[in-house]
This record gives C-alpha cells, sequence and structure tokens, in this order.
RNA sequence: GGGUCUGUGGUCUAGUGGUUAUGACACCGCCCUUACACGGCGUUGAUCGAGGGUUCAAAUCCCUCCAGACCCA
C-alpha cells in the first residue's frame, strides 16, 4: 500500500498559514485567480463590498461578516461568473480626526488645515496596512491591486462630479433651515447621525402671566430657550386651558431685541399628561418644535450660535455656553419668584453619535440632499431587488416611513471631500469645476473648465475662463461633505460609474450589496436616494443583509463592556503551537475562555454553518474549535484516505461497471451536490455548507467507506474512481468556505486547484441523477441502508463482537438484497 | 411609547398545519476497527417562553402576556 499522496497527518493552523503564504506569494498567478477581468466575456457579478473604516482594531463581528462576502464572491465564481470582488478602504470623516486630535492632544481647529489634513492621512495609513493584513488572513479573494481610498483623488472626484450633476439637475440644494448641530465639534450632522443617551436633566416648572394677570405653569428641561420662545401652545381638546387660548403671555426671563410676549394658541403635538400640559415652542427645542414653526408660520430666533453660546437675544444670558445659561436661567427664575418646582429625572437627551454632545438645532445656510420628494419612486425600485433575508427590507421601508427632512451634507470639518464650489465676490453666482476633476476650494482656484451658474436659478451662464473677471474676488466653499456622500457613491464607483462606462453598462445595476443591519438607515439608503436620483434606478440586484457578531451572551461587543473578541487571535489562535486565550467581561463575571486551534478555515466554516443570515450570531472561540474543528479534521482524513489510493488518471470519464454501493453513493452525492448549487444561486451559505457537511462527514465516510475499504485495499479500481471523483467535486464545491483547504486536497491529489474550477461540478453518473428512476430508487434506499448499518454495528456491540469480527444470524432486509453481497463483506455476516 | 426580529434538550440549532420534533456540541457508555482516539458507534436528555383561542389536528395560524436583541420616537 503507497503512502498517502496526502503526507501531513493533520490539518493544521501552520499548514494552512503555509498555503496561504504560498497562495498570495506570487502576485500574478493571485490576479489571475482573483482580479476583475471585465473582458473575460463571463456574466459580470459586481461586489459592492463595505469599504471599512480603519480604525487600529477590525470588529471580530465584521471581520466574520466580511468572509461570508467571500463565501459568495468564491462561489459566484464558481457558477461561471465574472466576479468584481473590490477591496474598499473607507478612510473620510470625524473618526480619525478624533484620534489625531487625542493623540496628539490639540483641537482640530488650532492646526493649519492643510498640517492637519497630512496628519490624518499617515495615521490612517498605518491603520489601512493593518486591516489589509487581517483581510488576506482571513482569506478574502479581493482585488487587493485595485484597491480603492475613498480619501483618494479618484475617489473623492467621482463624489464632487456626482455633487455637480445632482446640483444641476435640481437634486442638491442650498438653503436656510433648522439643523442639528454639535457645538463642541462645530459641525452640522444629520438626522441618521443623532443618537440618544439617558442622562439626568432637571424639569423645571416654570411660572409665567398673562397680560391679564392670569398665571399659569410650564414644564420645561431647556429654560434658557425661553428668548427664543415663539408660541405657547395647548392642546386643542385640553378644557382645562380652553381659556387661554388667545391670551397673551409674558416671557419670564428678560429677552433683548425682540417682543417680551407671546400668544398662546392650541397644538395637536401637546401632551396634555406631560407636566402642566402646557408646551413652550422655542426656535428650537427639538424636532417637534421645527415643525410647529413651520406649521404656523411663525419666524425663528436664532438663540444659540456656532460656538454653542447665547446670543443677544438672551439679554443678561447671551454669550454664556447652553449649560452655563441653564443654570443662570434657573437661578434668575428662582430669584424672582418664577420657580414652581424643579425634579431630576432621566431624559433621552439627543447626542451626536461620534463625538456624543448634546446637539442643537440651529438656523443655518447648508447643503442638502432632497430626498422627501424621491420616497415613493424609491419604494417602486426596492421591488426590484431581492433581500437576503426578505424580512431585514422592513429596516429599510420603516426608515424611509421616517424621512421627513431633506439630507444636510455640508459638514464644518477637514479631512472629508470637499464641496467643490467658489462663489463670486456679490454671492450671487457659484463656480463648479468640470466632471472628472477633484478640486480643493479652500486652497485652490477653479481648474480650466469650470463653469459659472447663478446661485439661486442653477442656470448655466458661461465658463469661468470667459467670465473670470466680472466675479470679483472669489470665496471658495470651506465646508466638506458628510462621509456618506462619499460612501454612497460605492456601487457605482466599484461598478465603473465615470471611469469606466462600458463596463457600467453591464454591470450596474451593481449585482450585490452586503452588509450589516446596523447601517441600513445609512449606507444602504443614501445608496438607494443617489442611484434613484442620479440614474433613477435600484441601485442592487440583490442585498444581503447580515446580523451583528455579539459576545457569547448576545450581547453586543463594546470597548467599555470589554467583551471584545480580537480578530487576530482567533485566526492566529494555534499557529507555532501557541493557544488562545481571552478574559471577556460576562454579565456577572471575567470568564477565561480557552481554545487551542482556529485559524480563518475554522473561522470561516463556524460562520458558514453557525448562523443565518441576518441572525445576530454570538462569537465564542471555545465553541468554534469543538464544534468545527472536528469537520475540518474529519475531512482532511478522508481525503488523506482516499489518497493512498491510485488515482486515475481520468476521473471525468465513468469507467462503467459500477458496483451497486458506488452507484448509491453517486446518487447521493448528486442530491447533496444539487442542493448545494441551489444554495449557492440563492446566496444560501447556510444550507449549501450543512449538505456539504452532513455528507461529508457523514454518509461518505461512515457508510461508504466502510463499505468499500475492502475493495480499495484490493486494488478495486471502480470504488477508487467513485470515491476520488466524489473527493475532487467535494472539494470544489467546499472551496467558497474553506479555501485554502480545499486547494491544498485538490491540488495535491487532483493537480488543479478547487479555486481554479470555474464551472459547478457535472453529474458524475447519469443513470443515477436527480430524476432518474434508478437514481431515485437509490436515494430511497439510504435511510434503510444507514439504519441497517446502525443496527449491525450495535448489535455487535451488544454481543461484545469486535467490528473487524465475524457475526451470526444477522439478516438482510428485503429492499437491501442487492447489497447482500456488500454488506456481507463489510460487516463479516456469517 | 412605537416598529422589527428572536425565544425549541445543559448550550447552539433545523423545522411556516399531520414527523416517534432535526442536527451539532457537551454529558454518559462502549470501541485502538490495515485514514482519522483532535476518531468511531451508541444511549440519555425538549410538555417547542407563559396563558388563551382557531382547527379533526398547532412548535407552526390568531390574541394577550413575559424575556432578550436591534432600530426609531
Amino acid at each position: 500500500m503507497p503512502a498517502p499522496v496526502l503526507n501531513d497527518k493533520r490539518w493544521s493552523i501552520d499548514l494552512e498559514k503555509r498555503i496561504q503564504e504560498a497562495h498570495t506569494a506570487d502576485p500574478q498567478a493571485y490576479a489571475k485567480r482573483y482580479a476583475f477581468q471585465p473582458e473575460s466575456g463571463k456574466e459580470i457579478f459586481v461586489i459592492d463590498t463595505p469599504p471599512p473604516y480603519p480604525s487600529g482594531t477590525w470588529h471580530i463581528g465584521a471581520v466574520a461578516q466580511y468572509s461570508m462576502i467571500d463565501v459568495i464572491a468564491r462561489s459566484q465564481r464558481l457558477l461561471g461568473k465574472e466576479v468584481y470582488f473590490p477591496w474598499g478602504v473607507d478612510r473620510n470623516g470625524i473618526n480619525i480626526e478624533f484620534t489625531v486630535e487625542k493623540n496628539t492632544k490639540r483641537k482640530m481647529k488650532t492646526y493649519d488645515r492643510a498640517e492637519f489634513i497630512e496628519l490624518c492621512r499617515e495615521t490612517i495609513e498605518t491603520f489601512t496596512q493593518a486591516m489589509r493584513k487581517t483581510a488576506k488572513r482571513v482569506g478574502l479573494s479581493c482585488d487587493f491591486d485595485r484597491e480603492y481610498l475613498t480619501d483618494s483623488p479618484e475617489y473623492r472626484t467621482v463624489t464632487q462630479s456626482i455633487f455637480t450633476e445632482l446640483f444641476k439637475s435640481g437634486a442638491i440644494i442650498e438653503d436656510l433651515r433648522p439643523n442639528i448641530y454639535d457645538p463642541v465639534e462645530g459641525t452640522t450632522i444629520a438626522d441618521a447621525e443623532v443618537e440618544r443617551l439617558s442622562r439626568k436633566t432637571r424639569l423645571v416648572d416654570i411660572s409665567w402671566s398673562c397680560d391679564d394677570g392670569t398665571e399659569l405653569v410650564i414644564s420645561t428641561t431647556r429654560p434658557e430657550l425661553i428668548c427664543a420662545c415663539g408660541v405657547v401652545v395647548v392642546h386643542p381638546d385640553d378644557e382645562r386651558y380652553a381659556h387661554l387660548v388667545g391670551k397673551t403671555v409674558q416671557l419670564p426671563l428678560p429677552v433683548n431685541g425682540r417682543t417680551t410676549s407671546v400668544e398662546i394658541m392650541t397644538h395637536a403635538s401637546v401632551k396634555s399628561d406631560f407636566g402642566s400640559g402646557i408646551l413652550m415652542v422655542c426656535s428650537f427645542g427639538d424636532q417637534n418644535d421645527v415643525a410647529v414653526f413651520r406649521e404656523l408660520g411663525l419666524t425663528p430666533f436664532q438663540a444659540i450660535d456656532l460656538e454653542g453660546k447665547l446670543t443677544e437675544l438672551a439679554g443678561p444670558f447671551s454669550g454664556m455656553k447652553v449649560a452655563e445659561a441653564r443654570n443662570a436661567a434657573i437661578e434668575y427664575l428662582e430669584q424672582h419668584g418664577k420657580l414652581v418646582s424643579m425634579v431630576e429625572r432621566e431624559q433621552e437627551v439627543p447626542v451626536s453619535e461620534r463625538g456624543k454632545n448634546p446637539v442643537e438645532i440651529i438656523l443655518l445656510k447648508e447643503w442638502y440632499v432632497r430626498q422627501t420628494h424621491a420616497q415613493d419612486r424609491m419604494r417602486e425600485h426596492l421591488e426590484e431587488i431581492e433581500f437576503h433575508p426578505p424580512r431585514n427590507k422592513q429596516f429599510l421601508l420603516d426608515w424611509m416611513d421616517n424621512i421627513s427632512i431633506d439630507w444636510p451634507i455640508s459638514r464644518r470639518r477637514w479631512y472629508h471631500t470637499e464641496i467643490p464650489i467658489w462663489y463670486s465676490e456679490d454671492g450671487e453666482k457659484i463656480i463648479v469645476p468640470p466632471s472628472g476633476t477633484y478640486v480643493q476650494p479652500w486652497r485652490e482656484q477653479p481648474p480650466a473648465g469650470s463653469e459659472v451658474l447663478n446661485r439661486a436659478s442653477r442656470e448655466v451662464l458661461g465658463s469661468f475662463e470667459e467670465m473670470k473677471e466680472q466675479l470679483g474676488t472669489l470665496r471658495g466653499e470651506e465646508k466638506v461633505f458628510d462621509t456618506w456622500m462619499d460612501s454612497s457613491n460605492s456601487n457605482l464607483f466599484v461598478s465603473g460609474y465615470l471611469n469606466h462606462p462600458e463596463v457600467f453598462k453591464k454591470a450596474f445595476p451593481t449585482a450585490l450589496r452586503p452588509q450589516g443591519k446596523e447601517i441600513v438607515r445609512t449606507w444602504l439608503y443614501y445608496t438607494l436616494l443617489k442611484s434613484n436620483l442620479l440614474l433613477d434606478q435600484p441601485g442592487f440586484k440583490h442585498v444581503w443583509i447580515d446580523g451583528l457578531g455579539m459576545d457569547p451572551w448576545g450581547r453586543k461587543m463594546s470597548k467599555s463592556l470589554g467583551n471584545g473578541i480580537d480578530a487576530d487571535s482567533v485566526l492566529e489562535c494555534g499557529a507555532g503551537g501557541r493557544t488562545g486565550s481571552w478574559k471577556v467581561k460576562g454579565p456577572e463575571k471575567t470568564v477565561s475562555l480557552r481554545a487551542n486551534k482556529i485559524g480563518s478555515e475554522c473561522f470561516r466554516l463556524w460562520k458558514a454553518c453557525d448562523a443565518q443570515v441576518g441572525d445576530d450570531f454570538h462569537i465564542n472561540p471555545e465553541e468554534i474549535e469543538k464544534k468545527y474543528f472536528g469537520v475540518l479534521t474529519k475531512l482532511f482524513n478522508v481525503a488523506r484516505f482516499a489518497s493512498q489510493f491510485e488515482i486515475p488518471t481520468d476521473l471525468d470519464t465513468n469507467p462503467g461497471d459500477l458496483a451497486i454501493e458506488d452507484e448509491w453513493i453517486l446518487a447521493e452525492f448528486e442530491s447533496t451536490m444539487d442542493s448545494v448549487r441551489n444554495a449557492w444561486k440563492n446566496l444560501d451559505i447556510y444550507t449549501a455548507t450543512q449538505a456539504l457537511k452532513t455528507f461529508g462527514t457523514g454518509v461518505l465516510p461512515s457508510h461508504y467507506l466502510e463499505m468499500v475499504k475492502s475493495r480499495l485495499y484490493d486494488d478495486d479500481k471502480i470504488a477508487a474512481w467513485t470515491l476520488h471523483r466524489i473527493v475532487r467535486d467535494f472539494m470544489s464545491a467546499f472551496t467558497p468556505i474553506c479555501p485554502f483547504f480545499t486547494h491544498h486536497i485538490s491540488e495535491t491529489l487532483y493537480g488543479i486547484s478547487s479555486v481554479d474550477i470555474e464551472n459547478f461540478p457535472s453529474t458524475p453518473d447519469g443513470s443515477v441523477a436527480l430524476g432518474t428512476d434508478k437514481g431515485d430508487q437509490l436515494r430511497t434506499l439510504s435511510s434503510r441502508l444507514q439504519a441497517f448499518n446502525g443496527d449491525t454495528w450495535n448489535t455487535k456491540k451488544e454481543r461484545g463482537i469486535p467490528l473487524n469480527q465475524p457475526v451470526q444470524d444477522i439478516e438482510i432486509p428485503e429492499e437491501l438484497v442487492a447489497f447482500t453481497g456488500i454488506l456481507t463483506r463489510m460487516h463479516h455476516l456469517e
């Protein structure tokens, strides 16, 4: 008996790393396998992968999610598609600005703008490198050579060109509106970037007097905003206060430059059971105030300035920061006997997602993407998109139902894409650059080919060159874009918009958007909005929305909880004999987790097998190893066992003369492969993996191999053909999940790597294919056959007979009579 | 407060009107059997979150409640 061709005794992390290094060592070979070749003539399948934001460590849940995107990419290649699996990195944004501020202990605005940008670029580059390493380690088959960075001139060009296009078409406008503003970071933010934190606030009851002497009490958490009060309202059905309506009430605090009284009116938004049931409406305490001002046609007051300080309007409190002014106002009210009561209570305070600062709503002239008018059309487009799982579409629909204001896209920050606009001296004309150029108006003049437009009407007035003289001194826009303005172009960018029009024609709508459910309202929504406004098309054919990676108890992983698990430590667990151990804070106590071997293949197998798409998944390295490393060991050993028998030179031609058990296992294999093929087509990783695992670790080794062992040892060529044909094709079908594992086995045994297979394996024996009488009949015998083997093993055990010793008085059931010969031989029946 | 989802043996999980309720891991027992003891075989273990309803029949459909997650106000 020759030694197994597969000479490693078992699957190990060191072997995995050796294979992986060899796999990526030759860039040309790598590119040949995985680079996007749009001219191949195959059906194009572009994946709009989520460009991760480099921030030091890459969240293990995101890495797991990303490895499943790789499974989809590889499975689509296996189905014969030309896959573009881009590697993009999202590098714009306030996060890196915060990191630099923290590292240098200096606020951004104390720097020279160019200097600060350079610092951001350097810092983010080191993070980018680390993340790319993890991406390769987990086996992503991205087109790394074509890496795109959202802060590169190429990418920013696309963002700016799309902005200009949308501005010209009227989908982007400039307007003075109430905006959500983070006074600490000094920038506008969008609705989607606001979160709510529970904080203690003081609810004060304040006494107000009407002109006619009537007293009333108003409860508020924002007494400092009294200076911006436009109206006092009660609920129209509230009989307690019906007598107040129409009266004029004096503001209880001194103000400057405005009337000192307001009218009492009714409004349906008042909650009669909150506080006294009387509401003061100020510009602007919250979104409801904005709505009331708009509905009643009131002119808003500007109470808070860009630094978060009270304006002149606030009289004695002007110049104070909001919190300071609040204290002073309360003190004043108390001194003047207008403070009725004050209670501490928990309140959900709106804060900025990035800075966690309480936000204010203030009037600002900003740029907006119009979106409220687009919702119906977007819903029509949604009909054409297939969601995986379908239920996760609801996250998007819910968000869309709540869209009531346009999307403010200008930000007063620096490490972002610049708004590509210059203003004429009189402010009435604007200059935009030609499509396909990247500009930085805060430090450049408009480039050749720029156009002059009327700022209000958007009418093109002429070329910049011709009109230069009439424009006076130009002012470059200093504001930048919300980073979602960049990321929401990702599908357009990777599909070739602007840069590769001929590819774009074939590749759009983008085949697939895979992402996590936590960014449905931002990334997914904004991308669909852009595709709608720009091209009036759905952005995607498929949207695949996965759940989140949670800690072993099902809680979100976070720095503050101390329950995070580092991705690299899991991928490297077992390398060089080093085991992994993790200290994770549980709900009650810190738990120490240990594992000996995991690595990328086991990690991917776990994610593919353990969680359905869309469900949140618990990440526990111990469990990953326990449940799935054994599967790899088993499959490796099946291949290793097979590799000691002669490998037929022609595996593609059926040698004929198959024994009944060969036909049976081929029939079983056929049905497994059929469900795998369908599952890969449907982006259903879970079903494909389960089917392969059940066959490869169950039916095949336990039943078929045990049956044909003796034939194999007798050098039976037919049994060897059957086994090798199955192992070879199994590895091809399994490649998307564990590419290095299958690559190694298939290349060692059959001289061709499973990652190079471009067509799903065909039926090994047509006579037992699905739908054939013979095949169907054999498949109906499977459970009977497995039961018989089980019973026989059991009987031997009960009688104390070793499995390799003869046993008497076992009868082969009627249906299995065709298997009499092989079963007798297998179990040594007498 | 609203929306969406989830709740099945110790743990995880399959199962969208009729099954002795699937499988994995763990547990326990037996087994070194010309690949694999990092293995094999087998056993134990679930009144399917609780309560009500619809139905000849409910894990599955409906209602209420409880618990958890995510999103929103």
